[in-house]
RNA sequence: CGGGGCGUGGCGCAGCCUGGUAGCGCACUUGCUUGGGGUGCAAGUGGUCGCUGGUUCAAAUCCAGUCGCCCCGACCA
């Protein structure tokens, strides 16, 4: 197994790419820039499903499925949205394959005679379906609002990919929502971007700095766009969520009307907002270590590994079968433990095994812990150790991983912290972007040409409005002309 | 699409400069051993060196072409 290089390290890179693949989180696939998710890394985002869907559910939503393929004519129909989507389209133009000779060879090829009529697209977001068939469920009023959401796979064919960060074909949430009035289109954007915040910190222990995105960065086709940002241990952002106020862009187009109590038709307010397997990619990189992957107690698919330790002479079945008691009583306690009593194995392999894996918590269990009637437990985070009672065992180790999940969330809001520097000259900018980077909180006049610019000019791209962010006279950091605010710029995934 | 790097057993690599018919570590198999931080010993299995063509008595090695991958950019969740 290779050995990790540290986070920090200039190959960063390289480093995530070595704890996704030796974590067995995915593994790159035959089909280029699509990847294989692996068991730990599929129940992984089975978690966060779950967490999600609950938070969906208590938000009034209901889960939907719509098809995989869109015709063609349907993305064209709103223009920012198909100039943003249309370099990135993976389309389907015939129905068949046939045989034919290529070169002298037999080879499978379309069969003209099966061209399709109509080409259709693999969906790289579904607004366009979606909308299509809300305007054929919603005539009334009283048919609004209509809250759904979508677990589905797209297709977006970028130029370059990385697991989970960025691959051709990825996983995702999108909800999408319809409503009578702007007002509530707006509030249920906001709305879902406060769960995603709280999802992220929560669950992830990941702070999130929440805001609106600039004209420039926002969704091809909404009104407005608001994101959550994350910051990750080499100091670059990553967008964690994003949720849109489509306005009656889509409605319009999609010819989305209802009749009001007063009698008139009016376009309906769209929402949509998603979150993806990016999200698995953040966990790596917010919280990874040099021995591996770091992961959440609330999100772990192993939240505690058993060690059975015994050395030639220890009454070996007395440890396996006090080890043995100690899984059953967490199990029944609801906690997902694991025991790992391989034989072949010695312990210290086992720890670096685990640690790799990112399961917050072990337990040791050998001769000195069974004369003392306890077990060793060390957290994953910083590998601090104590002894835990086994009369106490399931209610300590719950404790314990709470511990762990605030610890975690606690040292990224530090390193968040930190990473936020108010800048006030270009110079400072550009050098404390390159060094020790992260969120530079600088003045900007508000031009999308001055953001391009700096952009072109830094590679740094202003990440969002934060909600939070005071109000403040200023000028702006490149041009010099008047700013009421800071915005977050940084370096971004 | 630009810049850099790399393709040699399942994984990580050496060998290439200076051609002579393939080697190391890990993993895997078998047996014993060991066990509180990647146990140790022994014996094994597995590769036409990305592909195509050229030079040569002889090519992993030299030449030309081609395909693929990784990293850094542009694009993006």
């Amino acid at each position: 197994m290779a050995k990790l290089v540290t986070p920090r390290a200039e190959d960063y890179g390289r480093w995530y790419t070595d704890v996704v693949t030796q974590a067995r989180l995915a593994d790159y696939s035959p089909v280029k820039g699509c990847m294989v998710i692996r068991p730990h890394g599929y129940a992984l985002w089975e978690n966060m499903q779950k967490a999600l869907d609950r938070m969906f559910k208590e938000t009034g939503h209901e889960n939907a499925y719509f098809p995989l393929f869109i015709p063609k004519s349907f993305l064209a129909r709103e223009a920012e949205h198909v100039e943003g989507f249309a370099k990135e389209c993976a389309i389907v133009t015939h129905s068949r394959l046939k045989a034919a000779e290529v070169d002298g060879r037999t080879a499978l090829v379309p069969d003209p005679e099966s061209a399709l009529e109509e080409e259709l697209v693999v969906r790289p977001t579904s607004e366009t379906i979606i909308y299509a068939m809300f305007a054929r469920w919603v005539q009334s009023y009283r048919d609004l609002p209509i809250l759904i959401n979508q677990w589905a796979n797209v297709v977006r064919w970028e130029m370059r990919t990385r697991l989970f960060l960025r691959t051709t074909e990825f996983l995702w949430q999108e909800g999408h929502t319809a409503h009578a009035t702007y007002q509530e289109a707006e509030e249920e954007a906001r709305r879902m971007l406060e769960v995603y915040a709280t999802f992220a910190e929560q669950h992830m222990a990941i702070p999130v700095v929440k805001g609106v995105k600039t004209d420039k960065e926002k969704f091809a086709g909404a009104l407005r766009t608001y994101s959550i940002e994350a910051l990750m241990q080499d100091n670059r952002a990553l967008q964690a969520g994003t949720s849109h106020n489509l306005g009656q862009n889509f409605a319009r187009v999609f010819d989305l009307k209802y009749q009001t109590e007063g009698g008139s038709w009016e376009y309906a307010w769209n929402t949509s907002w998603g979150v993806s397997t990016r999200l698995v990619g953040a966990l790596v990189m917010a919280h990874g270590d040099d021995n591996g992957l770091v992961l959440p107690p609330r999100l772990a698919p192993i939240q505690v590994v058993i060690v059975p330790i015994w050395k030639a002479g220890d009454a070996v079945d007395r440890i396996l079968a006090a080890a043995r008691e100690l899984h059953e009583r967490l199990a029944a306690a609801g906690l997902p433990a694991r025991l790992d009593d391989r034989s072949n194995l010695s312990p210290g392999f086992k720890f670096n095994e685990w640690e790799l894996a990112g399961v917050p918590l072990r337990l040791e269990i050998g001769p000195r812990d069974l004369q003392a009637n306890q077990a060793t437990a060390v957290k994953r985070p910083d590998r601090g150790k104590s002894g835990v009672p086994l009369d106490a065992a399931p209610e300590r180790v719950r404790q314990m991983l709470e511990e762990v999940q605030r610890e975690m969330l606690a040292r990224a809001r530090r390193r968040l912290e930190q990473a936020t520097f108010p800048v006030d000259s270009y110079d400072e900018f550009r050098e404390r972007l390159e060094s020790p980077g992260g969120f530079l909180l600088a003045h900007w006049c508000g031009q999308t040409p001055c953001e391009a610019a700096i952009q072109e000019e830094t590679r740094a791209t202003i990440r969002c409005l934060a909600f939070d962010q005071p109000a403040e006279r200023g000028a702006c950091v490149r041009c010099g002309s008047a700013s009421d605010r800071r915005v977050h710029f940084a370096k971004a995934y």
